[in-house]
DNA sequence: CGATCCCGCCACATC
DNA sequence: GATGTGGCGGGATCG
């Protein structure tokens, strides 16, 4: 079916240099959320946002379940989930820390025996109690000390799981008072102090791409500890202080914008060779992106937190959208602090990237945020809802 | 060279 | 026994 291929030897010619960076999952997680994050939506069909994404559906699990263990997601039936929005992680991360408490989660690891902990899901609360079709039952008296009890074969498989792992390394935030955690460091009270430098690895690969995925959802943000010392990760959100029985609220991550550089699909490059969309589409679609930011976007959530919305119009606080602008580490002196101005920061600093890729990038990011924010400014001047 | 982490084989779960 | 899920780790990339 080809047609005006002539010969394709040329390899080398096009060669878009693969990058990484194009096919993260963070980057992928992004998209799937300025895809996803629409007050209209109410169910995602994985191969649907797999096609839409231009991702193997392997790619999507990755994401959807660490997702779904922040609350942002709810699995429905097979191939299907439900979009809860980011209204959703308040609760989720409430009854992580109860249950981290419940459990003695650092204690556990922290006492003298490091252990695992094995547990339920959070979900709605409501776990059937009437007992598990498991035979064994793994309630020990106080916690889990020593190994995570094998229970079974088949939880086995969920005991390594990605979902319970990200539940695991938030609940590593939610507890301790270092808001600063290495990849090492989780990996290694997570597991067992003494094991298997290769079990070591591929649990540090997975908390990777757990990393990844709650980096774009602006739970955590990547650092390196005081003085530019050894990477690790912190939590990007005031300790939830469980006073009374509401929830602390969001800030961030509202519109509904798309505004990505590129289209939302991830550009399909292979590992090692070309591939020029073999797709018989134009794909010249790029351009549709209407970073139409629309109306009400608190109108949707309409979630039980109110302090919400102030930070949407001002936005002075830090993050949006589901993009993270690669790495802006410093922005004037040493002040570790949060981003704390992204305006001005988009209008004056520039990157510099040597990549002509990501400068492209870069530009798209700014004009869409000028837009974006320019839009909004005039079409919602102070309207607040109140 | 060590830190990062994408890719996709293939085991296990479910339909 | 087909299809949905998703561990797992080799090895390419990044910094």
């Amino acid at each position: 079916m080809s047609s005006s291929f002539s010969t394709l030897p040329e390899s080398e010619a096009r060669h878009h240099t693969y990058s990484r960076k194009q096919k993260s999952l963070g980057l992928l997680c992004s998209n799937f959320l300025s895809l996803y994050n629409r007050d209209d939506v109410e169910s995602i069909g994985l191969d649907d946002a797999a096609s839409r994404l231009g991702v193997e559906r392997r790619r999507i699990y990755d994401i959807v379940n660490v997702l779904e263990s922040v609350g942002v997601l709810a699995k429905m039936a097979k191939n299907r989930y439900s979009w809860k929005g980011f209204g959703g992680i308040p609760r989720a991360l409430e009854v992580l820390k109860e249950e981290a408490m419940r459990e003695n989660f650092l204690n556990t690891f922290e006492g003298c025996n490091y252990a695992k902990v094995s547990d339920e899901q959070e979900d709605d609360g409501i776990s059937p109690d009437p007992n598990i079709g498991t035979r064994q039952d793994k309630s020990s008296p106080s916690s889990v000390l020593l190994k995570p009890l094998p229970s079974s074969k088949a939880d086995s498989r969920r005991e390594k799981s990605l979902g319970l792992l990200t539940q695991n390394f938030v609940k590593l935030f939610l507890c301790s008072n270092a808001d600063l955690i290495s990849l090492d460091e989780a990996a290694r009270i997570l597991l067992g102090d003494g094991d298997n430098l290769s079990t070591m690895r591929t649990k540090v690969r997975r908390l990777y791409d757990i990393a990844n995925v709650l980096s774009s959802i602006n739970l955590i943000e990547k650092t390196h500890h005081t003085e530019s010392r050894k990477p690790a990760f912190r939590w990007l959100r005031m300790k939830e202080k469980s006073k009374n029985g509401s929830s602390i609220a969001f800030n961030q991550h509202e519109s509904g914008k798309r505004a990505f550089g590129t289209e939302i699909t991830n550009t399909s490059f292979k590992r090692n060779k070309v591939v020029s969309s073999i797709d018989g589409k134009p794909e010249d679609t790029k351009m549709k992106m209407q970073m139409q930011m629309k109306h009400e976007d608190c109108t949707n959530e309409t979630d039980s937190n109110q302090l919400e919305q102030h930070s949407k119009t001002s936005s002075k606080g830090f993050v949006f959208g589901p993009f993270t602008p690669v790495s802006v580490s410093k922005v004037g002196d040493s002040g570790n602090k949060r981003v704390q101005d992204w305006e001005s920061l988009a209008t004056t600093y520039r990157p510099q990237y040597q990549n002509q890729a990501l400068n492209d990038l870069f530009t798209h990011y700014t004009e869409a945020w000028k837009s974006w924010y320019v839009e909004i400014a005039e079409k919602k001047p102070v309207q607040q809802t109140s």
